[in-house]
DNA sequence: ATAGTCCTTTGCAGCGCTGCAATGTAACCT
DNA sequence: AGGTTACATTGCAGCGCTGCAAAGGACTAT
């Protein structure tokens, strides 16, 4: 009473293994008769397909990975939440990797290793991987990269337009009144280009509203998380000038630098404003809320997946493209004091 | 410049593709001449071994997968982070399935799918699954299940002891001076044991200090996230006889309840107190800070990582096995107003 | 020198499935 | 009736690797 084959089954039902295969794969040519033949016989065996079996005679495995820095993070783990039963409808399995933003495991993950065989796809979040690193992966490899990177035309790229979503946080707490306004989460150096495009959307709000930008109040982070925001927060308040408003790169930032503000019996949002970015759900539940900007997460993950899946499906090369999901500015008590 | 193959390397190092496969796979009999000659063949062609192919050979993935019901739940998250890196270790991929915790999904992940081809072992943490259903499993599947469900001795389980941890939490509450304490979590049906493991601390933490138990204070909610708590704690506030203290069945209760609590210009803890359940970095940042049990999140992982690992490995059925990870309370702002 | 021992290397067969192209048969046309 | 078309079914070969057991070669002991 082992595990039966195809073979098992087309003996019994009389028929060769080749017309097995084509019933097990749904092909339509095969009349009804042989059709219920065959699936009796699989009923009464008990049959199930080999996948190692087939992935090898297809050379593909019907699997893809999605790599993240970080899985603890809200956000990430929100988009899986997505992309795991999309993919799951259009057949492909679903395997996951954290690198902690280390490059060399970026690197090693999408050049030319053994796993390669194990996925016939790559959604990647990269952190540590320069935009030459990107070209040096396996050309075979269909790749989708999310957050910011730009294509270098053989891959696609999934994200919101940053720029301009930070330039409406930025322009929200412009227009609740706050002048002295503090970035945290800037990462000038060449790896950082996501959280250089919220720079770059921070400068614009305050150009366009005639409003100068004072260098000293864009602070750098290595990371997106709750104890960066923690220590940045801290460093501006212990200025003799401190922001009436801070921008804060993720919902993470924005969380620990508002647990700081709050340690020291400052007001949020009175004495100073906080907007963070991602929308995860944390910050709809914290004291105060935080406001927010929002992308559509679910757009995101289903555009990666089907575009990564079109990826894998055509034979020929298929141009990078750049996909937007949209985005929207939820404000909530962090920087207005009362919100429906 | 296709892929080159076992065959193409034994052809130019001048041996048998035994030999090659031999040295890919460490065999420790090859003469360092041997070796040598086929590690610079396999330098020249650019060899990478067809995992797939071996998969075939052995019968085996190389995979194990992580059933979680919610993969944007922190503890789950956390969990993932040091189960993923304990599996590469090992050698072993990991593919990531989400339930929702529903049943079907469930029963067909343990059962006889062709999926199952794909995985050498799993790590479930079961929402839906009645223990008749677990038996019902694929009796091949070699299985680690978390959370709280007796192991009927052919599978491990691996969690922390429940009703202890429940009462030490209960007890803290009492210790601060709280004599109507609340339960928010409680799931009297039969797939809801880890829940009323919590409650049995509940009673336990009581009958110990002579306290009588108000069944109306224990709340029943079908999930444990912060929507429920939410809900829950407005329930309990709108009573004419409110609670002094809420034990939460986790930490996205508890953020849920204290919500709503601060909403309704109550304070935290003075007017009531707040303990949650599992330690998620939340619960670190928020304000006030979450006091909770923590359980030893990396033992549990690597416990049942490395159980599972031992059971694929075995021929012989390996008996079922109850593992504890240690525990521990964290009292926080939410029970004690002022904590270092 | 011959037999025995030990260790490296090898050949064979097959894991279970699918791609491809061909076979056989029934239905159709003139 | 003969020839053609259409389609269900089949056979072959092979995806690239490993398990097994045996072959071959070097070396030791007598």
């Amino acid at each position: 009473m082992g595990e039966s084959t195809l073979r098992d089954v087309a003996e019994l039902a009389g028929v060769s293994p080749r017309t097995v295969s084509n019933v097990v794969n749904g092909y339509a040519r095969v009349t009804d008769a042989t059709r219920s033949k065959v699936e009796h016989a699989i009923a009464v065996l008990g049959y199930r397909p080999n996948v190692l079996a087939r992935n090898l005679a297809t050379g593909r495995s019907g699997q893809i990975v999605v790599v993240v820095p970080y899985l603890d993070t809200p956000y990430f783990a929100e988009l899986l939440q997505t992309i795991i039963p999309t993919a799951r409808k259009a057949g492909y399995n679903v395997l996951v990797d954290q690198t902690d933003g280390d490059r060399d495991h970026e690197v090693e993950l999408i050049g030319r290793g053994p796993r390669r065989f194990l996925f016939d796809g790559m959604i990647i979040s990269p952190l540590g991987l320069s935009q030459e690193d990107l070209s040096l992966r396996d050309p075979t490899l269909p790749l989708v990269v999310l957050g910011e990177r730009p294509s270098d035309g053989t891959f696609d790229h999934v994200g919101i337009d940053d720029v301009a979503a930070a330039t409406e946080a930025v322009r929200h707490l412009i227009s609740i009144g706050r002048r002295r306004i503090a970035a945290i989460g800037d990462q000038p150096y060449p790896t950082g280009e996501a959280a250089q495009l919220r720079t770059r959307g921070f400068r614009a709000a305050h150009t366009a509203a005639g409003l100068p930008v004072d260098e000293s109040l864009i602070i750098s982070t290595t990371r997106f998380n709750r104890a960066d925001g923690a220590t940045a927060m801290a460093a501006l308040l212990d200025r003799a000038d401190p922001p009436d408003a801070v921008f804060c790169y993720s919902d993470l930032v924005a969380s620990g630098a508002i647990h700081t503000a709050l340690q020291r019996r400052l007001r949020v949002p009175e004495d100073i404003a906080v907007i963070g970015y991602d929308d995860i759900e944390d910050g709809r539940y914290g004291r105060p809320t935080i406001s927010t900007i929002s992308p559509d997460k679910k757009a995101i993950a289903q555009l990666a997946v089907e575009r990564l899946i079109m990826r894998i499906g055509s034979t020929e090369p298929v141009l990078g493209v750049e996909l937007r999901a949209a985005h929207r500015l939820i404000p909530r008590e962090s920087t207005l004091r009362d919100v429906p």
